[in-house]
DNA sequence: GGGATCATGTAACAGGTTACATGATTCA
DNA sequence: TGAATCATGTAACCTGTTACATGATCCC
């Protein structure tokens, strides 16, 4: 009864992302989600799933499906970006997620799909990333506390106080943890480009 | 077109929760979630949106409805707990969050559900929670990396790590904020029952 | 022959979300 | 009179999930 996933919009995104590679087949695509694969490791797909996002993928116009006979074998239906799947795909992996709490899924999902394309991109996502973190915890920080206007509840307020430092925490983490990507992927832009950082993003 | 919820399940117990006050209508839970409340801090919730999940948890037995006049007003719906709703309620609050992801709505409804029932069964969650992501990180230390069977693709072994290490530097800030949560309500614990801590959960 | 892998789907179900509809009362 | 608040719902829509169905081929 219980769902372990509630990852479908930013996996339909990371599939797209998949095909910038060039068409694919589901099966193929459904393997790259499965385990000990690296976005296996974020999450975990079924194949039935695949299927059914890339029907609805389709169904939203993102992608085109061309059924392909492969001789003897069962047809495979191989699928295309369309020109809005494309362009989708190219505005989700450069922009920052709003959240720490997206951290654990869609901004990997970015993170893998750009180092994919070009590591300077990824190296420009976490900075933008950072950036977006960095001005979240100011605001936090600077937050006014909702001052008790009503006395009588003082334990909310105690609530309230603890589940912003919760954030902050959270955030704090975050942005730590972005610098441990910005450190590695660094180190991939150096080997594979020299100290050139090759665009990819704004800033 | 996006939502910004998906917190149906959740929220569905933290309903649950307020219930353990005494039987209520509609409405007046609907303004617990409202903006500059305690809950509505954790997550915000539509009237309609409350409206539907009493309707669900009713119809999944939960929650009895009672339609009561009130003199010359529209009838109110007024809901009280059926046994099975108490029993889930009761073993939703003792049950810790498994992973550090449902630090950020999930724990924090337990948590002040617990809390308004009994602060010592608070302080139990909050312990009870530490040892689950002590454990977890444990498990994630000794985590034996999933020795590069393909040279090949080097880079998703880096990518892997780098999401391990996402992980471990995540629970480490849950657990200095519960650590945090445990001093704020050993505060309160003290203030409203002596030096004792009343029973509440295991440990 | 038989198990693994290649390969594909779909129907049905179980929710979550929200736009919209409704109307009384209270207070400025 | 008109705005705010009390008070309630629901129908429609969309999406996510999965159990199940199907069959070929390849290698031991």
């Amino acid at each position: 009864m219980r769902h372990a996933l509630d990852a479908a919009e930013p996996t339909r995104h990371a599939l797209l992302a998949l095909l910038l590679d060039g068409p694919c087949h589901g099966y193929l695509l459904a393997q790259q989600f499965g385990p000990s694969s690296a976005l296996g490791d974020v999450v975990h797909l079924s194949p039935s799933h695949i299927y059914a996002l890339l029907g609805r993928l389709e169904r939203n116009g993102l992608v085109e499906g061309e059924r392909q006979e492969s001789g003897a074998r069962p047809p495979r239906r191989v699928y295309r970006l369309s020109e809005a799947g494309r362009a989708a795909v190219d505005c989700w992996i450069d922009e920052p997620v709003l959240r720490p709490r997206d951290m654990h899924l869609d901004f990997p999902l970015k993170l893998y799909a750009a180092r994919r394309l070009d590591p300077a991109r990824a190296a420009s996502l976490i900075r933008r990333q950072r950036d977006v973190f960095l001005a979240y915890l100011d605001s936090l920080e600077h937050e006014t506390l909702p001052l008790d206007d009503h006395p009588d509840d003082h334990a909310d307020a105690t609530f309230i106080a603890l589940m912003r430092e919760g954030r902050i925490t959270r955030t704090r983490a975050a942005l730590q943890w972005l610098d441990r990507c910005a450190a590695a992927f660094a180190a991939e832009t150096t080997v594979v480009a020299g100290q050139r950082s090759t665009g990819g993003g704004a800033r």
